[in-house]
DNA sequence: TAGATTGTTAATCGATTAACAATC
DNA sequence: TAGATTGTTAATCGATTAACAATC
């Protein structure tokens, strides 16, 4: 691995995308691939491909192309998917449920740690095993168990205040579902999932079709 | 609005930030802002706030600023958040049912129509009132109800056979949340929603932290 | 070795920012 | 009117694509 000059986010956000097609490609029992038939199945460039991986490193062979688990590996390690994240999700709604199963059952390397709630309702019902605590104790338990990465699935009006409780407690990153920008320390990483912006944007383009695509 | 050159996605998915922002204006009772308080509030430089408008037409007035009641009007009916979309839920899981109740709650102007699965345990149980069907009878249905929006919580495996379908039956969009980049006629919109690929990011920026920020 | 395909530099394209004339 | 702030053009910056020498 490279890595000297600042990465572009959107090279980051591509990552992903290459390691999910190149799990299939492992599924599918294909060892080695050319960034011209990676293209033709991810929909980048060739020439994208390749400035892409190199920012990290030469993973390639000149005449041959790249190898498949190779690459899935390193892209892997670039994401830090080597390692595993102890979670808290914040808000056991609706959505904070489905959060919580999804990632029971899809996500290796994410583990769900404590769910945290107001509600005396939801406080001591247990999901997977897994009890709905106060959210009074949210950063006593985070500073007790080191949890990594803070799920916000409460309100917009709450989602600030969870963002600082986890903070304090020392988090170094926040998965943000709420519908806000929230505000935090340099060194904590955000995600948003602005599920709203997305339907809306979605709208926009319902409307402009035959136009173009996304 | 003026609209004869193809607008940049880039500009597009700012949009519902720009209205967020302006909703929140709205609330606090605040009718006038200039593009350069806008931008200190938003995050955007003044400049990209003009621009980004004045690709849609002169909301503004010189010497005064934008009037936010009327932008929010004018930043909706671009969206097309201005008409109601109908909209149905295929895969009826976790995922699928936070989605109904999320979008049942907190989503006016996209209505939940019909709800689909395979799995007999589910068909005929009501989520806020609406019944979960058989998948077997969803082309039908959307056909005879012009439905709208076709919202994919399948596994991976199924999500393109559920995509074919609602191609085939008319819906103008598609909001997938499936992990999987869906293949679709040119007139039929797609937004997804990658949560893995979201929390890979997440986990990136998370290791490279002290370094800069998302 | 010859052929293929990478890694990387250079060219192009598009998006953001700066500047300022138009105008309310 | 003078001051403020937009709308818009021009300059800059960054990201994508093209080209090709390096090399397996």
């Amino acid at each position: 691995m490279k890595k000297d000059t600042k990465i572009s986010n959107v090279v980051i956000k591509r990552l992903p995308r290459y390691r999910r097609y190149l799990k299939e490609l492992q599924r599918k029992g294909i060892s080695k691939i050319s960034s011209n038939e990676f293209s033709r199945l991810i929909g980048y460039t060739a020439s994208q491909i390749r400035q892409d991986l190199n920012n990290f490193g030469g993973f390639g062979q000149q005449g041959y192309g790249y190898n498949v688990d190779s690459l899935y590996n390193e892209i892997s390690a670039i994401l830090g998917l080597d390692q595993e994240y102890k979670m808290v999700i914040v808000g056991v709604g609706n959505l904070g449920q489905a959060i919580a199963n999804y990632t029971y059952y899809y996500k290796a390397g994410f583990v769900v740690h404590g769910l945290f709630d107001v509600n005396p309702r939801l406080i001591g019902i247990k999901i997977n095993d897994i009890e709905v605590m106060d959210y009074e104790n949210l950063v006593e338990y985070v500073e007790d168990n080191n949890i990594d990465i803070g799920i916000i699935c409460t309100t917009k009006d709450n989602a600030q205040e969870v963002a600082d409780k986890l903070c304090f407690a020392g988090v170094k990153g926040i998965w943000n579902f709420a519908p806000i920008d929230l505000e935090v320390p340099d060194h904590v990483a955000v995600e948003n999932v602005h599920l709203s912006d997305s339907l809306h944007s979605l709208a926009y383009h319902m409307n402009r079709n035959g136009e173009s695509r996304q």
